[in-house]
DNA sequence: TGTCTATATTGACAAGCATCAATATATAAC
DNA sequence: GTTATATATTGATGCTTGTCAATATAGACA
């Protein structure tokens, strides 16, 4: 059994301005959604109810295989998406808890 | 008369994958929340509802008045808030489409 | 006019970041 | 074992950004 509500997560920005902590912390997964390439491709994480091959995000991008790695990496270390081996392969899914606070935040 | 919808408004990430304008766009928003000190900068605009006096938001922050001026312009120029002119001082408050849009797309 | 105050701009610097080619690691299949 | 494929890491490079001190701009008021 999980807790049903994160607790760390914020009242709505229109509410309470935010102290030094959170700031840092939700700035963090902003400033992961913040670069072009690095939306795009968690939106096509986002947008596949099962996730995604890590094989099929480097096509779409434009980029080369590093660096959409190095943004895969990113996107997992600000709390955005799940990586979980399959194989050969590696699956990435949105991991929905940063993105609600997130949400919570700005949903005004 | 101002168009009461904004049509640049996308789908939650969950329904499709951004087009790369789309991405552009919102990452400039997102990248605007992505600094801690200009986060908190936006909460604290936020957080009063008429709106904030430039000339109470350098003490907060603990950074230069240069510094804060410059994150108000970043904000400003990301479309998340107004500002305007109230004899000798600047009134900003949040400017709400750019931020309904960004919520739009992370609220699944 | 001149002075005071609020805000913006300029210029500089250090730190961070997006990107790629080359290489490494890890799994699967033979 | 070897070979092939998928992903990550390293190292280098150029661009961007956060920051401040110094300066400029602009309005209020005497």
């Amino acid at each position: 059994m999980t807790t049903p509500t994160d607790t760390r997560c914020c009242p709505p920005v229109t509410e309470a301005a935010l102290d030094e902590e959170a700031a840092q912390r939700l700035a963090g997964v902003f400033a992961a959604l913040g670069d072009p390439v690095r939306l795009r491709l968690f939106s096509l994480i986002a947008s596949r109810p099962d996730g995604s091959c890590a094989c099929d995000l480097v096509g779409p991008l434009g980029r080369s295989q590093p660096t959409v790695s190095h943004h895969l990496r990113a996107l997992h270390e600000a709390g955005l998406v799940d990586r979980e081996r399959q194989g050969r392969w590696i699956w990435y899914s949105v991991h929905p808890e940063a993105l609600l606070e997130a949400a919570t935040l700005i949903n005004c």
